[in-house]
DNA sequence: ATAACTATTGCATACGCATGCAAAAAGCAG
DNA sequence: CTGCTTTTTGCATGCGTATGCAATAGTTAT
């Protein structure tokens, strides 16, 4: 005969109470760091919780505190190793005070609202955009409802939202710098997507070096942070008269993409014929199959600042939204010709101009 | 003078009843699909709603309803872009259901359990397991509470857990089959983690290839899913006195490491001098940096299929586990030798012995 | 027009936990 | 032992939504 389980319905702290001879707000208190039990009372209660094994429902205590300690996280590109690490450091980071993601992904190019409207649904705590872009609407309604918005590493007019990004600009500049001091000539860009600021920044810190180092001519294509839009981009780059011997790629990923292509189509070697340097370092760039030259763009740190952001507009929700870098460096490998006489890294932005 | 906007609490199904001149429990019915509400009344409601910007609370929801909507996804090695594909294929395949992800991101080599402890606290609906594992407690725990758990890729002993993998047997004996017809005499495995069941049916199927084959010797070490690990163990295979010039890896970025090892420090050429063989076929395994020859395990599927049993598992709660098995097929790049007289990819076990 | 239904609606309560408030208990000083 | 302060407890209610049940309104048949 075959035993039927059945599916009993969770015990509640009402059980408990049952079962320890108290109220059931004692059962509450017992479970709440903060509250007014005795020692005595609160042992025996969390003896009877053990031995029916109980455990809070989290959700009816969200309901109640109106804290649900669940993080929206909006995220697009998941493919690209840096926002997998975002992810895992986040998750990582959150649980250490008992936080937990939702998770959202963002479908490509679009826009985050409907997915996001459902996570204000939620009532999460906070809401941490990551290679994603929310609407003014829909940012207001969260400002409207007291969740407060962090970007990672996204830049927007929109006031309100905080963000967290690393150094772009001088990125951009140690980049164009090395590469220069190396004795490259031809230069290029492969930007990330057309309204990405934070591509921009990069491109504007490379520009602006070279121009003031005399280059004019730097071509710029679009990679759209993918790894097949970065391969079309390398492909007409490379198949032009002229091509260039200086690749700057707004991110790892597409730099994997741009060595691929000159490497098997172009039959060019990295970096004797050409060198290349992403922006962002993951892990994936000290592999020897690309051993690339980046920026490093620390995601561990970047999550950090955002949770301490997070923190501070909870603790304070009329505050203004907060912006904050975090530091990079430039990673030497060998995906670059390096230039002869060394290169000081961690210098103030003018000294290699002179 | 600044004007404070006071964060007013969000508007709840009494500010609309009020505002439509109805009872709470009619926006309450005029939000639930198959609800009895007069045509006439559940669009002055939802007018009412839109007009001051109401959206459900999905957590009190939730927790009247018994259905949270929220499925736990425990995860371990998200570097692993196959392990990043799951999680964004889950993601975006619940989402078509209005269903999401919680986020359980569980330390290396770490059981999940405390983890997962907190999600079922959260009242989820199912519990999917990746690169991950659940004690049998906690297993029970899940039982009792009536919550089913999946796992992909992964297989334990422990009954009443359901289970989506793919083709482990078959993909060791192919790629044994592949490697063997090319010429080959020395081989290696490269497992993952010495108690990984998966593992272990790939390394099976190679060696009863091989064995049937003929080849005494394989050597087996042990990468435990890791670059790192594979690094080394590549190291240990490569700087012996007679090294292997076909090594199975029992995953795609493990294969990676070995590439790297190869090449870099051992100045091998693949597949000259050493053929490399994967499993996953993650998206980088494209790239021509590696181009790896790979079995290919469709993280969309294995998905499908798990989202598949959660859905037959919550419509009969008493049902036994259901366990499935995706295929996949040999994709042939450049990183292995290819067998002469061609090679059929699908074709009954076998065939290839004879 | 009246009876007999059916489609809508509101009332009341439940979901599981937190918390202000007042009652009860315990501790303390005199 | 009495009066007062400090803990500890329970009661009652609220968090926002769903839903069984009974009441009401609306429809159709006779």
């Amino acid at each position: 005969m075959i035993k039927k389980e059945k599916t009993r319905r969770a015990p509640t702290e009402s059980d408990v109470a049952k079962l320890a001879g108290v109220s059931q707000s004692a059962v509450s208190r017992a479970f709440t760091p903060g509250a007014s039990v005795a020692k005595a009372t609160r042992e025996k209660i969390l003896h009877a919780a053990q031995s029916i094994g109980y455990q809070p429902n989290l959700l009816a205590r969200s309901l109640a505190t109106r804290r649900s300690n669940i993080i929206a996280l909006a995220i697009g590109n998941l493919e690209n190793p840096f926002y997998a690490m975002v992810v895992k450091e986040l998750s990582e980071q959150l649980a250490e005070t008992g936080r937990h993601i939702l998770l959202f992904t963002t479908p490509k190019g679009d826009e985050a609202d409907p997915a996001l409207e459902r996570a204000l649904s939620y009532q999460v705590d906070a809401l941490v955009m990551a290679a994603s872009m929310a609407s003014i609407e829909l940012t207001m309604q969260c400002q409207k409802a007291g969740v407060p918005i962090v970007q990672i590493n996204r830049e927007t007019k929109l006031p309100g939202i905080s963000t967290v990004w690393g150094e772009n600009q001088r990125a951009g500049e140690l980049v164009a710098a090395f590469l220069y001091k190396a004795g490259h000539k031809k230069y290029a860009f492969v930007a990330g997507t057309k309204n990405s600021s934070i591509s921009q920044m990069r491109q504007n810190g490379f520009e602006t070096y070279l121009k003031s180092a005399g280059i004019k001519k730097i071509k710029t294509v679009y990679g759209d942070y993918t790894f097949e839009a970065a391969s079309i981009a390398a492909r007409s780059l490379l198949s032009a008269k002229n091509p260039p011997d200086a690749i700057f790629c707004a991110s790892d990923y597409m730099a994997f993409a741009v060595i691929d292509v000159a490497t098997r189509e172009f039959g060019l070697n990295v970096p004797k014929d050409i060198s290349v340097i992403g922006v962002d370092n993951v892990p994936e760039a000290g592999h020897s199959a690309y051993d690339l030259t980046t920026f490093s763009q620390p995601a561990g740190s970047l999550v950090e600042e955002a949770i301490n952001i997070i923190d501070k507009m909870i603790a304070d929700p009329g505050r203004r939204a907060i912006r904050c870098e975090v530091a990079g460096e430039l990673i030497v490998r060998g995906s670059a010709k390096e230039p002869k006489d060394g290169f000081i890294n961690n210098v103030d932005n003018k000294i290699w101009l002179e």
